[in-house]
DNA sequence: GTGAAAGCGCTAACAA
DNA sequence: TTGTTAGCGCTTTCAC
């Protein structure tokens, strides 16, 4: 301690301040002291090392090794008004989402930021509370999984001065930006590959829609798509489950006994594309031959699974990776810059054709 | 407004500070002068409703429903001390760890905390980085996966005063809590099931083992089950692969190549079992009769697949529940009380067998 | 039951 | 380059 500082009144709140029970982390002031420099050199020395002198510097650091300093990064928040904190908001975690939080990652964490993660799971109304909470928190941007919200997070987050990315659908009025494809042009495009092998009797298996836009739009270009061939699509050959194996099998028998005529089913993801393949196989049928089945989402099953699954890719990770991209680019960018970043990214789908249909 | 408070000093700091750009937040003096009564009365009626009378109560909450009033839980967070922030450090984001992080949140949004997810990937010394850095947030608890880390990493942890839990293994001596089971009994008791149905050349197709204590408990746990009955288990039979269903193939037919006279394979993991299982079929062997197949962690297509997958059950989701519940419950309990609860729960495996072995 | 004063630990802005 | 001052927006403490 320098001696020097007896009698000042920084010392005297120093030591009234120092109450605190044991164990506590040491706070920048104890840092600067100990270094014999100004808190401002400590914050310098953590935030913008190059402004400081090497003399300086080395104190600090060693200061900072001894005490074992950790910074106060809810203080720092509070005063600069950033908190270096993204958040997500998904449905659930579970591999596709996994791997879209896997590009958000790698392109935050370069960029200093940690990830507040928030599920859905299966009440849609959580997203506004789960919104309300992240913008408490004061998060300096959010990602949101799909493109349909409550009146109230659309107002908030409107009102808000953060950057939100809505993902996995393209908006026709996005909060903010966008980052994801057409799921109503897949959904057809799939139906119409599927029409054009000659399927006539397709049936379709996808999520619930309650509150869920990819799945509504994937059946929408599903419905457009047998519309447009003149082929029927009526309530018998439609069904919805929850994305699991057990009721991908379960879906496809449901829809066998409805429809036992179906030639084709098309599942609006693989999850249960695969469950009703499995179901098919254990059935005796033939895929292709007796009946077709196509998934959506390209996850890695699909390709080593026999029959292989056809399916429609999607860019999973690279929708992370563009929507977190997007914001970095709007937070650490030059001002007035802003105006100049692409809104809307389509990262587009694919038809990937093996055996199963 | 209330005239009678023209002239005040109140009312000018507010003048002075609220030189704020558009578009921002209001803050707690904003409503609490709408409501013409003082911020502890916001603050009151915002934490503890019951301590104020129902008639500022009213006054407050229709303030804060005009202004869209949302409290800035890091000004809160940085005077109280608690940020209602828990942080989970996770390999990476999959169906397993997707379910332990459900377990989490469905304990602890109930308590209204909020999550923090870091993942490793495959660098295991980033863990020290996402400590110091939700340390430095002042998360209130942290749950990590697995029990080996870094000396700083725990020395930081067992200084801190943040209840910490160590899952999916058990520590001979943990940090703090943990919630787990034991991995080498786990690969042990397949093992000998194996050993039991009359196979002798059993070969182990793994995770790398690198800073991973679970995939090389697992691996101990089968040498030891070999050694016991006087097997062979060289170099030739075992095998590591990162967790992919392509690796789980390579891996396989590697083993193949390195040894063809192997009668088993224990894959520690269903991913790898599944990948490894297709191969064989596609090579096609007979499973059972030609080659048994074995996996762990009961993933969802473990029952579903042709034919089903022998593995070990392991309670994903109960081990995030019993984590928070750890958690939750030393955070908001009594003082005093923390001494009572439990620090290392065991939520144990269970062998289901099926017909690939 | 309600309010005033004093920080929480940091950084922005300005001064030296 | 370094330090000083004045908050950031809440909650704690204590007085009324």
């Amino acid at each position: 301690m320098a001696p020097s500082e007896s009698d000042q009144t920084p010392s005297e709140e120093r030591t009234r301040r120092s109450r605190r029970k044991q164990g506590e982390q040491a706070r920048m002031t104890e840092v600067a002291e100990r270094a014999g420099v100004s808190v401002m050199s400590v914050s310098r020395t953590i935030r913008d090392p190059e402004r400081v002198s090497r003399k300086i510097r080395e104190r600090v650091e060693k200061a900072m090794r001894e005490t074992g300093y950790i910074p106060n990064a809810l203080a720092s928040s509070l005063a600069s008004n950033r908190t270096r904190v993204a958040a997500v908001i998904v449905p659930f975690i579970n591999a596709s989402f996994g791997d879209t939080i896997h590009g958000i990652t790698d392109v935050l964490e370069e960029a200093g930021y940690e990830l507040l993660i928030g599920q859905i799971h299966h009440a849609v109304e959580r997203e506004e509370r789960l919104v309300e909470a992240f913008l408490s928190r004061r998060v300096d941007c959010l990602v949101l999984t799909g493109c349909t919200h409550s009146e109230t997070t659309i107002e908030r987050l409107r009102n808000g001065r953060i950057p939100v990315v809505e993902t996995w659908n393209l908006a026709e009025d996005p909060i903010d930006s966008v980052v994801g494809f057409s799921n109503y042009e897949a959904g057809r495009a799939m139906t119409r590959y599927l029409i054009g092998k000659g399927r006539k009797r397709i049936a379709y298996l996808g999520a619930p829609t309650e509150g869920n836009d990819r799945a509504r739009d994937r059946e929408r270009g599903y419905i457009d798509a047998m519309e447009e061939a003149g082929l029927p699509h009526d309530r018998k050959v439609r069904a919805y489950r929850p994305l699991a194996l057990r009721e991908g099998a379960d879906g496809c028998q449901e829809l066998l006994e409805r429809a036992p005529d179906i030639d084709a089913l098309f599942a609006a993801s693989d999850t249960l594309a695969v469950g009703a393949l499995f179901h098919c196989v254990k059935r005796g049928l033939s895929i292709p031959d007796d009946i077709a089945v196509a998934g959506f989402d390209d996850a890695d099953i699909a390709a080593v699974i026999h029959p292989s699954l056809t399916t429609v890719r999607v860019p999973r990770y690279e929708i992370g990776r563009r929507a977190a991209m997007l914001l970095a680019q709007r937070l650490d960018g030059v001002d007035g810059e802003d105006d100049y970043v692409q809104r809307t990214v389509d990262v587009g789908f694919e038809i990937i054709i093996r055996d199963s249909a």
